[in-house]
DNA sequence: TATTGTTATACTCTATAACTATA
DNA sequence: TATAGTTATAGAGTATAACAATA
């Protein structure tokens, strides 16, 4: 068969220990099924991720966004333009600085968050299967501490 | 300042214990530094992957190729298209299923390889760097197991 | 002069559908 | 009829550059 060739030649060759690779390989199947997932929200990953952000007790910019989504502030806007037109975030000029736009999101922005991590939810257990609880835990803290860094990784939490 | 805002902004949102949100994360940064390094060498992340599968001793078609890349054949005529032409890889006629055409690093394309490989190492250890030895060989095993399933996983060799 | 948001553009990646030649 | 490779196309993501309003 042919997808047993496949992996085994996968498996010999160079990229079976280029852990940038093997994570791509993963999570690009992860982004995939979150994406599908989110579609009857009205909603892909990046979305979700901008209004996850505006959905937390910290006020943020646009330029924040960009900052740590590691995205151009010229590919927020676009991201921002959608959600505010589908009604779930709305910017707001910040008094303190008349540049910036603090966005927030709306309380029916609220609502599709709650709905739509759900979503997201199912489909981390999906493209995870084939990791136990601790094994889940453990991938979690290493990605945390590549993300936030040694000190500034947030404690798990509950 | 903007950026302390942006990860405390990040660390209290709910992506902050989203698997794959931090892995998408911290692998696209992964992959933009792979970019760079593989500039020199004439190739990007998805070349260089072809490339290496090529150079390995299993011999593949372009479906296997598709298959465990999980791109679209179609994907793959252009990335091998590009590879040929600069005369890193050869198509050939499988004479068993002349439907098929096995693909195969040239000479040129394995000294390619070597040089490319050492590029993509570095970055590797850039993109990282705040991870120790046994976490980076865990990160490693759970990255295995999420790609070849807990039986089909190579070991890990030397 | 520097920064925030914006517009514009080009290139890469992703996702499908249809076609050809072989089986 | 089914499969391997190919061509074509459209939409999403990535990377830059330039501009207006504000600091």
């Amino acid at each position: 068969m042919a997808s047993e060739t496949a992996t085994t030649a996968l498996a010999h060759s160079a990229l079976a220990t280029d852990i940038d690779f093997l994570a791509v390989k993963a999570f690009t199947t992860g982004t995939r099924i979150a994406n599908r997932s989110l579609e009857s929200h009205g909603l892909r990953v990046r979305s979700y991720s901008v209004l996850a952000i505006t959905c937390g007790e910290v006020p943020v910019t646009q330029r924040d966004l960009a900052e740590f989504l590691a995205l151009d502030p010229s590919q927020i806007v676009s991201l921002v333009d959608e959600l505010e037109s589908a009604g779930l975030v709305k910017r707001e000029v910040d008094p303190a600085d008349r540049r910036s736009r603090v966005v927030r999101a709306t309380k029916r922005g609220r609502d599709r968050f709650a709905a739509a991590r759900g979503a997201i939810a199912e489909a981390e257990r999906e493209s995870l299967a084939t990791l136990d609880g601790a094994e889940r835990a453990e991938l979690l803290r290493l990605l945390r501490k590549l993300v936030f860094g040694p000190e500034d990784a947030p404690s798990a939490g509950t």
